[in-house]
DNA sequence: GGCTCCCGGTGTAACGATGCACTGACCATA
DNA sequence: TATGGTCAGTGCATCGTTACACCGGGAGCC
């Protein structure tokens, strides 16, 4: 326990309590250079750290942000809160962990509570399309950011979403699929009920069209109602192969298959394997994310990269940073993505 | 903001905040059980919340526990986060996320910090081997758990460990592999300077032993110095593809290869498939942890499972739960390790 | 009647940091 | 010598909760 306070630094400076926190929130300009040396020195050296409940309690403004994501155990936001943290450690600012399990109940709960613990600045990866419900807390002063998603039509005022451009990415997917002399292209994914998969669909269709490729088959499927499987991880990948075996055994199958993500893909690929095929060769295969399962699985995927460190960082400054001239409604902060041919992609043999 | 005091409360209900105060600590012995349902009701219906920051500044001690862990991005440390924040949430504890880099000067910054914060329960996921640094910290009453580690002859008193039983599950593959045929098997590590390794290490070889088989195949590789990868893992791959391919290429290569942890395992296959061969035909491979991708790659790899929900919940009783007896030195809560026989390891073929 | 005991609470001083409103000293001007 | 104006810093109420020390009153006992 460091067991110092204000007043020890006050009274071993000879000063008093007010100068000391005066400095320390920078309100220097009335101050003799010799005196702010004298205390912070005396800082230095009883190793005074100011108590953050105190000084919480007092402003009540925590120097804690909260993340709430479906689960940490994906990589996915494994990596997102990864970098969330170091963005905000390099501010001072430390990173209350919450893991919804996707349940919209447990997500609704945790950002009640943080907001009630004080704390200021929430990012929230929701897996609710409508964010209305906490319009009445942004308007209390809550900063929001609502990560992997983007602006949609009756978003709350304030509210910013941080997102990479899902349609540019699936699109620079589209067209090196395209540019492989592919034609017959399958996009797959789970039921496209949320902002982003529907944009990836889009933005994929976009480079059909422009390539003259009449609209290409679609899966979707509609995955199992109720809990999703331990990190919704595992169940993304049997999807991809659920649906893919299906997809590869109908007439006139498609030389790629574009799925909706990592996950997906790496189903799809054991299904190509299942059906005797090689992935690679006898049947493209594309996912969206760059997870880090993608560079290590085999064949190592091609995908589509979101910058995660630049997304985190710019989540965290609209967050912490001064308020953006006036609150706007529908602000997007959209990031380029980056196609990454790996093994898993390639020319379609004639 | 809630906003609603105590004070709200106990004027509300018409009562003193100390009355409210003892209801809300427990303290209701000496309480007519009229007024103590008059202030829940009204706790309720005001949707009162006690101010964390105040109630910490008072008794210093805080509802969070600080997790630190090399990078939650590895799914590995990502899913104890989850599931530690799962159990810590039972008990409206929350959880503060540290990660250290593999660094050890900031993961000795991250716990003075937590410590000067207030916190008095921390789940340390170390890189370093001794955890001397810390014996101070144990003695004014911090509550440190040491996660997958076992005790050591020099530890601080106080610290709990807490890890699945390596020897034995390395021993439960040794039998496996040893079960399929295969006399001449390999351990595959970087340096082993943690206590995990050695212990897996060990274990293994009781295995062999007991089959008879003389002292096998033990490759390690040092390692890059410095920083490691991105989180640690792509380099694990990296290694064990290294290490493999040099393992296979050479005179009486091994028929099955035991990696040390399943990122490890995961570039052995990597190097089997690179040499022409398919794992678990000619070449058995098996890992251990268990971790997501373990059930999700191609083929799916048999290795050895951690109860990490049992063992994430152990650590926080380990950090909340009463104190346990006389602080004992060379506490190691030690659990049961499971063997998970998938596709990647197979009967040797004559 | 006077005494103690216990019951069911209540009063209030902290915990440590903050920041507004203030002050004493000094100087310049009228 | 008043008057005003900086300058450099200080005094203190305050945030919401806790828990120790207290208190009024009724019961029981001699």
């Amino acid at each position: 326990m460091a067991g110092i306070t204000i007043l020890d630094v006050a009274r071993a400076a000879g000063v008093s309590t007010s100068t000391v926190s005066n400095l320390l929130n920078g309100r220097t300009g009335r101050m003799l250079p010799e005196t702010r040396e004298r205390v912070e020195s005396t800082i230095k050296e009883l190793g005074y750290r100011p108590n953050r409940a105190a000084r919480q309690l007092r402003t009540g403004k925590p120097q804690v942000i909260g993340l709430v994501v479906p689960s940490v155990g994906n990589p996915y936001w494994g990596a997102l809160a990864r970098y969330l943290e170091a963005a905000a450690l390099t501010e001072g600012y430390h990173v209350l962990l919450c893991n919804s399990e996707r349940d919209p109940a447990r997500e609704r709960q945790y950002v009640d509570e943080l907001v009630s613990d004080g704390i200021r600045g929430i990012v929230l990866c929701s897996s609710l399309p409508s964010l209305e419900h906490v319009s009445g807390l942004l308007d209390d002063g809550l900063r929001l950011v609502a990560f992997d998603r983007t602006a949609q039509a009756d978003d709350p005022v304030g509210l910013v979403n941080v997102s990479v451009d899902n349609a540019v990415g699936a699109e620079l997917m589209g067209e090196h699929l395209v540019s492989l002399g592919h034609r017959r292209i399958a996009f797959l994914s789970g039921a496209i009920r949320s902002v982003n998969r529907t944009e990836r669909f889009e933005g994929f269709l976009r480079a059909l069209e422009r390539a003259g490729i009449a609209r290409p088959d679609v899966v979707t499927w509609p995955g199992s109602s109720g809990a999703e499987g331990a990190f919704g991880d595992v169940e993304a990948a049997e999807l991809g192969r659920v649906a893919a075996t299906e997809l590869l055994a109908g007439p006139n199958p498609p030389t790629a298959i574009f799925a909706v993500n990592d996950m997906t893909a790496i189903g799809v690929c054991r299904a190509v394997r299942d059906a005797g095929m090689e992935v690679g060769r006898d049947v493209s295969v594309a996912g969206f994310d760059d997870i880090v399962l993608a560079e290590l699985y085999s064949p190592r995927l091609t995908t589509v990269r979101q910058p995660m460190k630049e997304m985190a960082a710019a989540a965290f400054r609209a967050l912490h940073g001064p308020d953006e001239g006036p609150a706007s409604q529908g602000t997007s902060l959209l990031f380029r993505p980056e196609l990454v041919v790996r093994d898993s992609t390639a020319a379609v043999v004639a």
